[in-house]
DNA sequence: CAGAACACGTAGACACTGTCTACGGGCGCC
DNA sequence: GGCGCCCGTAGACAGTGTCTACGTGTTCTG
């Protein structure tokens, strides 16, 4: 029931979670998450065969932080479709501007091959449900190519907001009309709220 | 005029520029590319004091390259305005695709931060050149938010292709037609074409 | 209950990285 | 001709990810 009786798998997840809100990607060392987790350099190896499929797992977290995290946007929303779909746009855009490091992780995709097979689990779901707020939406659109669409912007939307790039090509627009623009312009006009 | 006697400066951004196209990012070594400039690991100091500076000189050689492209593309295409938005899109999108590595260097803002007041000056005319075709494209629309936002798409569109995430994600959906999918809308069905 | 097998973490080596510093050689300028 | 001074070399340093040999404590087993 002590700290230490969580496996040691779990505290050097948690390690890295921590780690990376703290200093951000570029401080998600093998090394430095072993030492906060208090143990060696070579033990992460027992759990993890290599640096990627540690990072994988960190990134696995956030990939399930952002699920839930949309899951109670989409229950506070008593809306129509095309209201569910701005909720879930808005959550999106929320965690990755409160979570900038996780989110970056999440997709470098060039740290994370190992656990493709696993990310995909667990990032699929959330497009599928996306597709089908589209569908019910607009019935008459092509759900997944609009879904896909859509998709393409709001991660657009978030890295380029992330790095100041919008800001100063815009001047002085802010994000949530930017995120209304978009909408209206996948969805048209209509008349959600 | 022998091939040594161009300063030892550029000969390092195209060695680097060899070895990102021919081995990818991660293979972009200060001590690797000064290897293959056949100089010593410390030369290149003299030059870019920091291997951050030589990666912004690289992204910013990538930037010319677009840069001339789109140019080009425009120059191709004498359609009205809507017809020239496209062309700027298709020749972005054919960039990020042909030379993936470079593209993955030009948007790791993480490894460019020193050169960020340079990117700029290359990067920002790009993005009012398509806010002035969309105004003309579409008088009635606020050009600087809606060719904000059809940059981001751009953006994220060139990324989850890149990784094929859409591609798994829409079933058989393909690029082409996505474009369309996003500039009609953003543009409206417009006549354009 | 004694002994063997094993899970788990330690410690050091290795090749590699980016940065820093001291050094030398070849050029032009007064 | 001799004095500087670019310009590149070479080595050291701390840090990284991976690999391997080594204990130590626990847990099954006969």
């Amino acid at each position: 029931m002590t700290d230490s009786d969580t496996s040691l798998r779990d505290r050097l997840v948690d390690a890295g979670v921590e780690l990376l809100a703290a200093e951000g990607l570029q401080a998600l060392t093998l090394r430095e998450i072993a030492r906060r987790a208090g143990v060696s350099h070579g033990a992460p190896r027992r759990y993890f065969p290599t640096h990627l499929e540690l990072l994988s797992a960190i990134a696995r977290r956030g990939f399930t932080d952002l699920a839930e995290r949309t899951r109670q946007a989409l229950d506070r929303e008593t809306g129509g479709a095309r209201a569910q779909v701005a909720a879930l746009a808005g959550a999106y855009l929320e965690f990755a501007l409160e979570r900038p490091g996780m989110y970056e992780l999440m997709f470098r995709h060039d740290l994370l091959e190992s656990g493709r097979l696993g990310l995909r689990e667990t990032s699929l779901p959330l497009f599928s449900l996306l597709t089908g707020l589209v569908g019910a939406a607009d019935p008459g659109a092509d759900a997944p190519r609009v879904a896909g669409a859509l998709w393409a912007n709001l991660h657009g939307l978030a890295q380029l907001w992330r790095w100041r790039s919008l800001q100063l090509a815009t001047g002085e627009a802010d994000l949530a009309t930017l995120l209304e623009t978009v909408l209206v312009a996948h969805l048209g006009p209509g008349g959600g709220r």
